[in-house]
DNA sequence: GTCGGGCATTGACGGGTGTCGATACCCCCG
DNA sequence: CGGGGGTATCGACACCCGTCAATGCCCGAC
């Protein structure tokens, strides 16, 4: 879950030397490194049943969400949805806190707006 | 099978203080068909090889892209990159532009803004 | 200690996806 | 008009992923 790494966009000039179609080289090429880790971060969120947990969890704040609060509204089976969270945990994007019994999750502040920005072409965030 | 959703529910009579799984329904709930959509615009780009492409596009906005240009700094095949850009293009990320034998790659304006607003819990772009 | 219940893990199954080689398409240039 | 070259499509393969039933784990209640 270390997707807290510093999410500015670092372009780097690629050398393709190699004779193509046109002699000018690429710029704002992606490292495949870079590219791996975000299309990694980017399949935990892109999942139906995730972006609805996101957002139920992301709508209630206040209160924190538990797996049985979960289960009815997305009709999903408890070992399932309990896998969406686990993925959703490991991507960064939730925070699981275990009180007794009961497993609560909450959003973790900026995850997805890191990811947002590691986007290439997309307009930064409004700041602050 | 929990489609018991009788009409007239108390939204009001939140029973918070009682832990675990709260009678009351989530606030933030996302559509199936929402939550659908976003998954698979989303599935568009969590892919290493597709989020290179459209750095390197974005990179080259002056210049347009063809497949050939886009090959050898992949490290894929010819197929396997048409397909790449096939999945961008179906999923409004690219434009593909037809000039005689040459496609022609360039970025859809604000694609990716619309997916980023989309997203659950996630600040709006500055308007600029 | 024993029981009950919320949650996580395992194993299995069906469907989806990325990749390539081979091939078809199609437009420009001699 | 025929050939050449850039693209798109097809078929096949391996692999990953979402889902569930069954099961294990662990904490609190009695």
């Amino acid at each position: 879950m270390n997707i807290s790494r510093t999410a500015g966009l670092d372009l780097e000039l690629v050398d393709v030397g190699a004779p193509g179609c046109s002699p000018a080289e690429l710029a704002g090429a992606m490292s495949a490194e870079q590219a791996a880790d975000l299309a990694r971060t980017l399949k935990a969120l892109a999942d139906p049943a995730r972006l609805r947990v996101l957002a139920l969890v992301a709508g209630n704040e206040g209160r924190e969400v538990c797996v049985c609060d979960l289960t009815e509204p997305l009709g999903l089976s408890q070992p399932t949805v309990s896998h969406h969270l686990k993925v959703l945990v490991d991507a960064g994007f939730l925070a699981r806190e275990k009180r007794g019994v009961w497993a609560y999750f909450s959003l973790v502040p900026g995850a997805l707006d890191a990811v947002v920005t590691a986007l290439p072409g997309v307009r930064e965030p409004s700041p602050r």
